[in-house]
DNA sequence: AAATTACTTGACGTTAACGTCAAGCAACAT
DNA sequence: ATGTTGCTTGACGTTAACGTCAAGTAATTT
């Protein structure tokens, strides 16, 4: 278990892996959502950095603002640190109200999903069945999906 | 199967049920995202009106933009529209990539969704550990949760 | 008639999350 | 010595998604 993973990161190794501009990275610093290290004056990533800079990029893929994800970070390192633990029930509602909030865009996220595959389904049908026009007599009777979309509650 | 849903609704209505501005819904309209009659000068919504403002609700809660949640209601109305089926290969790749768009934001939030778990459950067990301090003796030793949180790949 | 209420259309302000220069320093190559 | 490259810190510009007046109309209420 000797896995240090001593290794460093400028700042333009992060913005080519992870594909965003410098002055991203830099606004997420200044924002309170990095903290990387000095070299003189130049900025040096280690692996704790980058795994937050993933922190960061999933959460704007879930649609967080930057500061969300900066209480997401926040409960993530209060968890670690014995300090915090004396305001434990406030670190447990922020994390179950997240939660909360999280298993409903869960639920919103299936439901989107599943319309949209009821709509390739109909595409693909549809496809099909143009492609078939030909020949008179269809072999396999594909039943047609019943376009009742959109119309939950 | 007489349910033809009649009901019409002013704009404070929609504003008071929904919890948005009058304004956000104007908002939406002038991009394209409602188009409700009018009596007179007046909003007037119906049903359907309803049901797509309901849609443009989940998508922000998915953290989605105003085009992006006009793309996904364009996409709606075209399974629904027999003139449409002519892009019909188009309209399947536009589904097809925000399906894996959709699929994307499920890992992430499945992830999340485990983290904060899982930091529930160490605030659980610390908060039973400190609340159980003066009986010497627990009956039933709980395990504690290891903390390797946030250091995935 | 006058006031209140509910709606309308602009027009301008605001915040978040950056993009886009501009100017400067440090190291290295020519 | 003089570029060139890579980094830095400002400062200002921009877009999305509204908020916030302002001014006007139309239908009720007093």
């Amino acid at each position: 278990m000797e896995t240090k993973k001593q290794q460093l990161w400028t700042i333009s190794d992060l913005s080519d892996e992870f594909g965003l501009s410098q002055r991203a990275i830099r606004f997420y610093e200044n924002k309170g959502l990095l903290n990387p290290q000095r070299l003189g004056v130049n900025r040096v990533y280690n692996y704790q950095d980058k795994a937050r800079l993933k922190l960061i990029l999933r959460g704007k893929r879930l649609g967080f603002s930057l500061d969300d994800i900066r209480e997401f970070i926040a409960l993530y390192d209060a968890a670690l640190d014995p300090e915090q633990q004396e305001q434990l029930h406030y670190l447990l509602k922020l994390v179950q109200s997240r939660l909360q909030q999280l298993k409903k865009q869960q639920e919103d996220l299936n439901a989107t999903i599943n319309e949209l595959g009821s709509i390739e389904q109909e595409c693909l049908f549809h496809i099909r069945q143009a492609g078939q026009a030909c020949k008179p007599a269809p072999e396999e009777p594909q039943a047609s999906p019943k376009p009742t979309i959109g119309e939950s509650e």
